[in-house]
DNA sequence: AAGGCGTGGTG
DNA sequence: TCACCAAGCCT
């Protein structure tokens, strides 16, 4: 049964595989390991469709690992500016500095493992994908499907262990890297969280969860907490049409991104008049961030010119204050 | 080990 | 509209 779900999946693949700038066509044993590497880190809870052109500036600006390895810190912030999670980017330098370091990507996946911002998922990805290695690659679509084939009835945090063993039983010997993009394509195009398209599946008939009736009831959704919401101010400091911006400390929120000067996030919105104001949804709470006039700069930072604020690097919040204020300003001018 | 960590799309 | 969710990792 389980080859047979297995070669089921992989003949769907061949018919339906996307087209994606870092995907080699179905066959392929093996693919560059720094495309591969680098999508995948992209991937990272990101979405394909927002992925794809930002990988495609990646690899027009730094063709070589070699390439990226060389390249300052802040113009590969810059270029990561918006897709969030910015751990992801500064692993991503230290991963590449390391790999070009020891002269190419190592082809295992323990000693993948061993690099910057490769967690058991992407290690197991790169070695199937990029080196045709046997590997377990499971991501949340692969737990979702493994969870619905079985109509597993646990929260997948609880069932870490036995998804994997499942998962694993399930892997071929060969056509490592078209299985595991064939499984997760699965997940992402039919067997979605909400309204699998069932009709279209190559595993409908051996799905415990199709056959209970209530597919997309599996696996249950664990409750979450509640977000809190937080208030902040951001200083507007410009001067000569250029704009005073700080860069964030290493670690945390935005961490190691421009940003305008600002306090910390209170629970209270602040009392002074403001120029805009932007309501911005994080992972884990809400802000309302006003930004506030003032005119003297604040901390170490750099004056940018204002013409050419786009090229800034802010990470969304900002980029979003930045608009806010310069729409009300438009605004104001028009009246 | 549970929570910090972004952002945009969608059903 | 808005809650949910995404090719997770790190501490």
């Amino acid at each position: 049964m389980f080859a047979n779900t297995a070669s089921r999946l992989l003949a769907h693949y061949r018919e339906n595989a996307r087209s994606l700038p870092w995907r080699a066509s179905p066959g392929a044993a093996r693919t560059d390991p720094y495309r591969v590497w680098l999508s995948e880190v992209m991937l990272q809870q990101t979405t394909v469709a927002t992925v794809i052109p930002r990988f495609q500036r990646f690899l027009d600006r730094w063709p070589t690992i070699e390439a990226l390895a060389a390249a300052e810190d802040a113009e590969v912030l810059r270029e990561w500016a918006g897709l969030g999670y910015y751990a992801r980017a500064r692993n991503l330098i230290a991963c590449a500095r390391a790999v070009a370091q020891r002269g190419g990507f190592p082809e295992t996946e323990a000693e993948l493992r061993g690099l910057p911002g490769l967690g058991d998922y992407t290690a197991a990805a790169i070695a199937a994908i990029a080196f045709g290695r046997r590997a377990v690659v499971i991501d949340t679509n692969v737990a979702r499907v493994v969870a619905r084939l079985h109509a597993i009835e646990q929260p997948l945090a609880e069932t870490r262990r036995q998804i994997r063993a499942l998962m694993d039983a399930l892997t071929p010997d060969e056509d490592v890297g078209d299985f595991a993009q064939a499984i997760m394509d699965l997940g992402a195009t039919v067997c979605r969280p909400r309204a699998p398209r069932c009709e279209a599946c190559p595993l409908q008939s051996e799905c415990a969860a199709f056959a209970s009736g209530e597919p997309e009831s599996f696996p249950p959704r664990a409750l979450r907490r509640e977000r809190p919401h937080r208030f902040g101010a951001a200083w507007w400091i410009e001067r000569n049409d250029a704009l005073w911006l700080v860069r964030r400390p290493a670690r945390g929120l935005l961490g190691g991104m421009p940003a305008l000067p600002g306090s910390e996030w209170s629970d209270v919105p602040p009392a002074e008049p403001v120029l805009a104001t932007v309501a911005h949804g994080f992972t884990h709470f809400t802000l309302d961030l006003a930004v506030v006039a003032r005119s003297e700069p604040l901390g170490d930072g750099w004056w940018h010119p204002m013409d050419q604020i786009a090229e800034a690097g802010l990470p969304t919040l900002y980029a979003r204050a930045v608009s806010a204020v310069l729409d009300a300003r438009s605004e104001r001018r028009a009246a």
